[in-house]
DNA sequence: AATGTATTCAACCGCATAGTT
DNA sequence: AAACTATGCGGTTGAATACAT
């Protein structure tokens, strides 16, 4: 998480003058003057979509700071970041939040992964809860990568087999499989997604990962120890810990090192324009103590 | 060194559900 | 109760990067 900061802030000041950042902020100049006056409002302009610049992302810390991990769409407008709520809050939660951990799944990380991935099939979010600082994206991800891998394996184990034994004896109805690797075969599969269909809701997709995930599975159910249910989760304690952790980085200089960022605007903040009264935002939900909160830690 | 291939990961999309009016 | 809105989730895609030839 350090790491996190450390590398958005290095990359953040490395990428001022960046060419990548060009389109951003041609953007944002054609945004902000357009609103000589009282712009009527927008008439839904086209949203920014794909990779986010370091300004954008330094933009919506400071508004995630400001306005607090919620009303995503709200925000989003707000901060004329021209991104959709959604695509801010995904922005958010999959990587500038404070409290996520870089680098790569660990052994230990995977081997819970398997577990609960037997348990409750791919419900990534509640994988992920089970895993400090881990999203669903990357868990996700990590399982589509191993499957694959696996698929590559068991296959390359099965061709290996499948040739030393038209060798000795012809056929025995393919299937061939390495020992290890239960099946890679279909009617397997349907017993291996026990596992998956046993979980409350079952997954809806059953694709190339859904077959590799007998190995893991029967694995996984051979210890099985009990899972404490979840250690840490995204939304108590550690979440709302991390808003603090955003905000120091924030103090802390990450955006432009200028170090008193809790009071100062953005660089550049629509919300300004958007709405010149600035406060009678926050009045809309006055009674919100959440809003309140944040007003007073700003 | 150049090119092709594989892998990783950020981001988007569509759908489901919860919350609000 | 119905309609609408916001949020969250899982699946999928594509660009960037790493690695192999």
């Amino acid at each position: 998480m350090a790491a996190a900061a450390t590398t958005m802030s290095m990359s953040m000041s490395m990428s001022m003058c960046s060419s990548r950042n060009k389109h951003y902020k041609q953007q944002a100049g054609e945004r902000s003057s357009s609103g000589s006056n009282k712009p009527p409002p927008p008439p839904a302009p086209a949203m920014r979509k794909g990779p986010w610049t370091e300004e954008e992302d330094a933009q919506l810390v400071w508004f995630v700071r400001l306005f607090g991990e919620r009303r995503w769409d709200f925000l989003a407008k707000v901060s004329g970041l021209g991104r959709t709520g959604k695509s801010c809050r995904l922005r958010w939660v999959n990587y500038l939040h404070p409290g996520l951990r870089r680098g790569r799944i660990t052994a230990d990380e995977e081997r819970l992964i398997v577990e609960l991935h037997a348990k409750w099939g791919s419900r990534w979010s509640r994988i992920a809860r089970s895993l400090p600082g881990r999203t669903d994206n990357e868990i996700k991800n990590f399982w589509r990568t191993r499957a694959r891998k696996q698929k590559a394996a068991a296959a390359s184990a099965s061709s290996a087999s499948s040739l030393a034994t038209t060798s000795c004896s012809a056929s025995s109805g393919g299937s061939g499989g390495s020992p290890q690797t239960p099946s890679s075969g279909r009617g397997a599969g349907t017993t291996s997604s026990s596992a998956v269909t046993e979980s409350s809701s079952a997954p809806r997709g059953h694709d190339e990962d859904a077959e590799l995930v007998d190995e893991a599975h029967t694995a996984a159910a051979g210890q099985s120890h009990p899972q404490q249910e979840c250690c840490y989760t995204m939304d108590d304690q550690f979440w709302n810990d991390d808003i603090t952790a955003a905000a120091s980085y924030v103090v802390d200089g990450g955006w432009g090192g200028a170090g008193h960022i809790a009071t100062a605007a953005p660089p550049w903040s629509p919300v300004w324009e958007y709405c010149s009264d600035y406060y009678s935002l926050w009045r809309i939900d006055d009674d919100d103590d959440y809003s309140k909160k944040m007003l007073d830690d700003a």
